[in-house]
Parts: structure tokens; sequence; C-alpha cells
DNA sequence: TTATATATGTAGATTAGCTAGGCGTCACTC
DNA sequence: GAGTGACGCCTAGCTAATCTACATATATAA
């Protein structure tokens, strides 16, 4: 079924919690983010976005309270709690040491 | 239920690719060479590995054949096929393409 | 008026990877 | 000789993440 992904599988969380930390923002904009600084590289769909938002705050790493968006409507808007904030700053290292380890191993010769 | 992965999702079927193109080897000496190589960040276990190399295999992307390991024990010793090798280079590209997306958005400052 | 962008959501399916088991052999130690 | 651990293969069943596809509502541009 050839998973044509958008993503890196688990990799949506830390990006969600990380777009978040950069200040209050509503999920459409997170989508939109994180599709703009990655280029269109990254592109998050709708049905894995709100399940990951509702995820991320029933762990206590969101809070979320609704607002008036840019263009004047109703939107949720999320921000960090201190949980979240550690939360990010692990999954960060975590990337970290599995992405070098990843591309450590792809890049060994013989 | 925490997610506590000994990989980076998705990432499997790329490493097991890579080390087989290194040359002919068995599962269990697959696994070995990951965790070696990633200095044990990376683990992969054999509940993931065995069914990974069967679909690998179905896939068209590895060939396998019993022979005799370096103990003198029967393994079932894997090669890439000539789609294998062109599979590993185009997820080896996607690989390169979305982690450095994700680090890009890992380092956005402000 | 019709389409597109904004904004939220759910249902259902797929899939990967994990835990936890099983089988058989060999080497080593207690 | 009994037990342990490494080697080497495997499967069943669960969980969790993500995708596709849908639904809803408003605003604006063509």
């Amino acid at each position: 079924m050839e998973q044509k992904s958008d993503l890196l599988q688990g990799t949506l969380d830390v990006l969600i919690l990380k777009i978040v930390d950069l200040g209050p923002i509503h999920g459409y904009g997170i989508a939109q983010r994180i599709r703009q600084i990655s280029k269109k590289v990254l592109q998050v769909q709708q049905g894995s976005l709100y399940p990951a938002l509702h995820r991320l705050e029933k762990r206590g790493w969101l809070r979320a309270e609704w607002g008036e968006a840019e263009t004047g409507r109703e939107a949720k808007f999320y921000s960090l709690t201190k949980v979240g904030r550690k939360q990010l700053e692990a999954e960060r290292a975590n990337w970290d040491r599995l992405s070098e380890a990843v591309t450590m191993i792809l890049r060994t010769a013989e």
C-alpha cells in the first residue's frame, strides 16, 4: 500500500509542541506553519492534526482556549503547559539522538 | 502508554535495506549490526524484525536463502534485489528530505 | 452562484511496531 | 547434569498513530 506519508511517523507530537512553543496558535495555523517552515515537505492532514491536538491536551501538554483568529473567526488557541515544555525538550532530545543514529547507519560505507 | 520506542517509527525498512546492502546477512545479524553501529541507540525487537523481513521479501526488495552462519548454524541470509536497491535509494532520499525538514522546524527560533 | 480558504471535528481502516510467547541448538558454568 | 545465556528462527494479539473521507459553518473572491 505504498505508505506515502506526508510526515515522519512519530514526529507529529514534537512538531506540534515546537510550533506551539513559538507562541499561542490555533490548530489550523499549526498545520500551516509546519507546511510553511518545511517548504511543503511536511504536510499535516486534518485527520491527523485534530486527534493529535486532543491527545496532547489530554496528556496535559497543551492547554486550549477559544479566541478570535486574525481573520475574526472563532478558533481554539493552544499554548504549552509547564509539563508540555518539559515534554518538548525530552522529545527534541530523543529526536536528535535517534535521527543521528539513523543517519549514521544510512551513511555507513563498506 | 508512553510509546517508549527503540526505533524511529517508519525507519525500520530503510535500516534493514541499508544493512543488507552492505552484504548478505541473516536476520539475527541485521539486528546486531543496527544495534552495534548505532551504539545501542537503535534496538530492533525480534517481533519487529522478522515480520519486517517477510514484508520486504514479499514486496520483492529482499531475497532470502538458507545458508550457514559463522557459528556453523543454519540461518536465512538476505540480499537485496535490483528493485530493493532502487527502493533503498528512494527511501534514503526520503529520509534525508523529511528528517532535514523536521530538524529545521525544531531549530526554528522565535 | 460557485468555488476556495478558513476553521473545527469524527469514523473507520490500515499499518507498524511492541510484548510475550514458542522452538531448537550450542557452550559454559555451577 | 542442570541451568543459563547466546544464537537463530518464528507467530499471535494488542496498541497507537496516521490516513482517507466525510461533515459542518463562515467569509471572500471570481
